[in-house]
DNA sequence: ACCGAGCTGTACCAATCGGTCTAGTGACGA
DNA sequence: TCGTCACTAGACCGATTGGTACAGCTCGGT
């Protein structure tokens, strides 16, 4: 088929885990998806559906990181966050609220550990990033490292809100105020 | 057997659905768990799963809500938010970091379509009665709607974040910035 | 005391779960 | 050109999924 099946695999479980979930899905659902045989899962993950979710999360999660980073980078911090914040928006309409974070899904199936422990990983590169992103600015470096916690505990937060009421408020609500936080950081 | 079938599936369902979500537990584990027979389920819920999923959501997320209510409105803003965080604390150390917001897994399952509406509706309630406590303060009045908005999400965010990471750093670091938010609210 | 209705426990169901096995396929090196 | 070998597709497996049927029990009303 078109590219290697590793990466058809990865990429349809992390479109159906923003979907679903880990346990919500089924593995005859990822091959489907990716149009891949049953076989080719246990060759390129020989762990089986954890080995692949592991992977998937990790992978995601990385993408995210890499995201976040040139985001804020190019952009700034105020309108870094405004990019990040429309990035789940968009994901949340145009998929009529059905798919967002699979890192946050991740996080809380506690079946599944090993994909669970990779999204702690992926929570702390997140916010290794922030902290480093805030410790350089002046206005917010003293308290970097609980800020970069807020922000990303109330973006994914408010990710689930959206998700629950089908609506963006919760997102509009969060930027707006966390964007006045880091408007007055230093007080 | 001793109470209820119907109260003991429905507190059954919560603690699993604290577990691992809807999808992520059958009903022969909630059965198990209760101690109800089989037939019990679809006497006191005829929509099977989907409708006990519903109504569990639905009631411990009222349970929340009134939570929320009396221990602000005894103990003031700034430590009814530290007795609610503590809540959670409590509730991830105890179960190591095993259990925590069903609401919060129900958001996020768009299978059981039932159960994340109901979570939708519990996260509304939550803000409401937030809002209303925020709006009572001249400090937050202005801004009561998306400060509600912004501590759920925090919060809640906060949970996913502690859950994956094992640790209550975020709980910490959250109710931090947050105590610190409201202290100078008004600007 | 008796009867009837409602609840409960269990046997059973098809469908699906994740995983194994193997014959066949394709590309690549000798 | 042939042989090799990693990969694939799909048949197949036992276990488990959510749901149904039913027989027996318990309890309340008369």
């Amino acid at each position: 088929m078109s590219r290697g099946a590793r990466e058809r695999l990865l990429s349809s479980a992390v479109t159906l885990f923003r979907r679903s979930g880990i346990a919500g899905c089924g593995v005859a659902e990822i091959l489907a998806h990716s149009g891949a045989g049953r076989g080719s899962i246990y060759t390129h993950f020989p762990g089986g559906k954890a080995e692949l979710a592991e992977e998937a999360v990790r992978t995601s999660g990385q993408d995210l990181t890499d995201l976040i980073t040139t985001v804020v980078d190019q952009q700034g911090l105020a309108d870094g966050l405004h990019a990040l914040i429309e990035y789940w928006r968009d994901m949340l309409r145009s998929t009529g609220y059905a798919e967002s974070c699979p890192i946050l899904s991740a996080a809380l199936q506690n079946d599944a550990t090993a994909a669970q422990r990779a999204a702690g990983d992926v929570f702390r590169d997140w916010h290794e990033a922030l902290t480093g992103i805030l410790r350089a600015e002046p206005a917010t470096s003293d308290r970097a490292d609980t800020l970069a916690t807020l922000i990303i505990a109330a973006v994914e937060g408010a990710i689930a809100l959206a998700r629950g009421q089908h609506s963006l408020a919760p997102l509009d609500a969060v930027e707006a105020e966390l964007a006045h936080l880091l408007g007055l950081a230093g007080e």
